[in-house]
DNA sequence: TTGTACGCGTTATCAT
DNA sequence: ATGATAACGCGTACAA
C-alpha cells in the first residue's frame, strides 16, 4: 500500500533539497531558477506529491479550515447560506468543516470542540442553544467568530443575518395594501433564537401605525393545534370592524410556512381568499396554487458576508467593536395575498 | 492574544510529562497513578486544553477526517444523505469535510485535491462528472472511497444508492395498477450519470410485461420545451386503444418533478386525471393537491452505509472485490395517481 | 540561488 | 507507573 509522497521524496527525485521544494510550492517559483522549477515539477507529478495540509498547517499555525455549526442542515435556508459561505471560502483557498448540530445544545458543544481541535482559524456560527460559555472561550483564544442569523447575547461577535425590522415592515405593508385587516402571526417558540423574537416584536409593534389588528400563535409542533388555532382565528366572529374582515396568516420563517400550508388546506381555505404569507423563498411556494407570497433572503450574499466578516476579525487582532450585518428581504408577491374580488 | 494550551504546558502546569498527558489524552488512564491523573485532569480544565488534531494527524498518519464531494448541495436528497454520513461519522469519532461542486467537473478536481491534502482517510462520492484520473490515483494511494449514487466506471470502489430496477419496477406497478397505459418518462441528460442511465434503461425494459406503452423525452433545462413536450404528449391521440387511454408522467428524480409540476400547472391539467409520480420524496410532494405520488430513497439508511463500507475497506487492506449496496425505495401513493371518476 | 538545521504538537519506543 | 527522546512532514532562519 503505497503511501503519500513527502517532499523529502520529490527533493530526492528532483535532485535537490527539502527547501527549494517548499518554495516551488509556496509559490516563491521566481526565486528557483528555471532548470530547477521544471525537474520538481517533473518529480512532484511523477510522484503524485501534494503537500500536507497537516504538517503545513502545524508549522504554520494555521490550518486553512473553517468551522461551520449549522442547527439544522436539512433546513434549505441554511444550505443555501451554507452554499455561500462555501464559494466565499473556497475563494479564499479555504477549506469548510461542515457540523450539523440537529437543534440539540449537547451535540453543539461536542462540535465546537471537535472544529477547535481541528484548529479551525474562524467559526460560522448558527447555534440551537446557547454555548455561550464554550464560544466566549473560543473568542477568548482569537478565535474569530461570526453569528449566523441567530444572536447570542453573551458573545461579542459580529452579526450577519436578515434585517427583521425591514423585513416586517415589508410584510405588514404589503398585507396592508391587499386589505387584509386582521393578522396572524405564526412562529415556532420563540424562546431561544433571536430572529423569532425579533421578528415577533417588530410584528406587534407595526400593527398599531397600519391599523391592523393582529395576534400570535407560537407553534407547539403538533400539526392538529396549529390547525385548531388557525381554525378559531379564521371562524371568530371579526374584531375591528362589523362583518368578516379580510384575514391573513403570516410565517416567521420556512418551516412554519410549510406547517400553516398543510393545516391550511386540511382547513379546505382558498388562499388569497384568506391570505398566506410567508418569511424564507422555497422553490415550491410558487407552485402551490395560487402561488404563496414570500419574503427571499439574500442567502447567497448572507453567506459571503459571514466569510468576509470573519476574515476581517482575523486580520484586525484588536477586539473590535462588533458589527452588525443586515440584509434586506426581496418581496416576492404572488396569489396567496391577493384577495379574490 | 493567548494561543491554545500545548501538552507540554499541561505537562507543566500538572508536574508531569508530556508522555502522561498524551496517554491521559489517548485513553490510557488505566497506565496512570490516580493521582497524577486528577493532576493532570485539573491541569487540562484549568488550561482549557484540547489535543491539537493537525499534531496528531501528522504523527499517526491517520487525520480522522473523512471527505464528501457533493455534486449539488442544494438538492435535498444529497442534504439528506449528507444527514445519514455525518451522524455515521460523528458515532465513529470522525469529522466530515464537505465539499459542494456545483456540478463543475473542474471543481471537483479542485476539491479532490484539497481533501487528499488534508490527509482524509475516506472518500464519499457523489460525483457530477468524471473525474476518473484523480480518483484512480487516490484509490492507488490506498483511499477507501465510496461512490454514492452516480457509478463511475473506471474506479473500483463500493456503490451505495438506490435499487433501480425495483424502484422502476414499483413504480410501473403501481402506475399500470391504477390504470395508466402511456408513460411519459422524464429524466435529465442520462449521459453521464448512472442513475438516471440505469432508471431509463429499466423504464424502458420494464413496459412490455405490463402493456404499458411509453416513451421517454429527456429535458433540455429549459420549462417552456419540457412544457411543449408534456403538452405534445397529452394532446395527441391513443396509440394503443381508440379513444383516450389514461396517461402518466414519471419523473426520474426531485429536480424533474419539481419541473414537471410547474409544467403541469401551466397547462392547467388536473393531476390524477394525468398521472404524476416521481422518484425522491420531498416536503411539498403532499402539499400539491391532491398530493404527488412519489418513491422515497432511505436516505439516512444510505449515507450510513457508505460510512460502513469505508470502514470496512480501510481495515481490509486487500483489495476486495468492489461490493454493491442498493437499497429498496418505499411508495408513498398520493392523489396524483388515482384516477378520477 | 541553494542547502542545513531546528521546531511546530503529538505519539511511540525505550528506558528507568 | 513515569519520563526522556526521536520522529511525523513541513517551513524558514541562516549560512554558504
Amino acid at each position: 500500500m503505497p503511501r503519500r509522497a513527502t517532499i523529502i521524496e520529490v527533493a530526492r527525485e528532483a535532485g535537490a533539497s527539502k527547501t527549494s521544494v517548499s518554495r516551488y510550492f509556496a509559490g516563491e517559483r521566481d526565486k528557483l531558477s528555471p532548470a530547477l522549477c521544471k525537474r520538481i515539477a517533473a518529480a512532484a507529478l511523477r510522484l503524485d506529491y501534494r503537500p500536507n495540509q497537516m504538517a503545513r498547517g502545524l508549522k504554520a499555525g494555521r490550518s486553512r479550515l473553517i468551522g461551520m455549526l449549522v442547527a439544522d442542515i436539512r433546513n434549505p435556508f441554511s444550505v443555501a447560506v451554507m452554499h455561500g459561505v462555501e464559494r466565499a471560502c473556497r475563494e479564499q483557498g479555504l477549506a469548510l468543516l461542515v457540523c450539523n448540530t440537529d437543534n440539540d445544545p449537547e451535540l453543539e458543544r461536542t462540535h465546537l470542540a471537535l472544529m477547535s481541535s481541528y484548529q479551525v482559524e474562524g467559526l460560522v456560527i448558527n447555534a440551537s442553544g446557547s454555548p455561550d460559555a464554550e464560544l466566549q472561550a473560543l473568542t477568548g483564544q482569537g478565535l474569530p467568530l461570526v453569528l449566523l442569523d441567530r444572536e447570542l447575547s453573551a458573545v461579542q461577535a459580529d452579526l450577519v443575518g436578515l434585517d427583521n425590522t425591514r423585513a416586517l415592515d415589508l410584510a405588514l405593508d404589503h398585507l396592508a395594501e391587499q386589505g387584509y385587516a386582521e393578522l396572524l402571526y405564526l412562529s415556532e417558540p420563540p424562546e431561544r433564537a433571536s430572529p423569532r423574537r425579533e421578528r415577533l416584536a417588530h410584528f406587534q409593534a407595526g400593527l398599531a401605525t397600519r391599523r391592523l389588528s393582529g395576534e400570535a400563535y407560537t407553534m407547539s409542533g403538533s400539526d392538529k393545534e396549529l390547525q385548531r388555532a388557525i381554525k378559531a382565528f379564521l371562524t371568530r366572529s371579526g374584531l375591528e370592524r362589523s362583518g368578516n374582515t379580510p384575514r391573513a396568516l403570516l410565517c416567521a420563517n420556512g418551516a412554519v410556512t410549510l406547517a400553516a400550508t398543510r393545516a391550511l388546506q386540511r382547513l379546505g381555505v382558498r388562499l388569497g381568499e384568506t391570505g398566506l404569507m410567508g418569511i424564507d423563498e422555497l422553490d415550491w411556494c410558487a407552485l402551490i396554487a395560487p402561488g404563496i407570497t414570500t419574503l427571499a433572503q439574500p442567502t447567497e450574499a448572507i453567506g459571503r458576508q459571514a466569510v468576509a466578516s470573519l476574515l476581517a476579525n482575523s486580520v484586525s487582532q484588536t477586539a473590535v467593536e462588533p458589527r452588525q450585518h443586515r440584509f434586506e428581504p426581496r418581496l416576492i408577491a404572488r396569489g396567496s395575498t391577493r384577495l379574490t374580488g
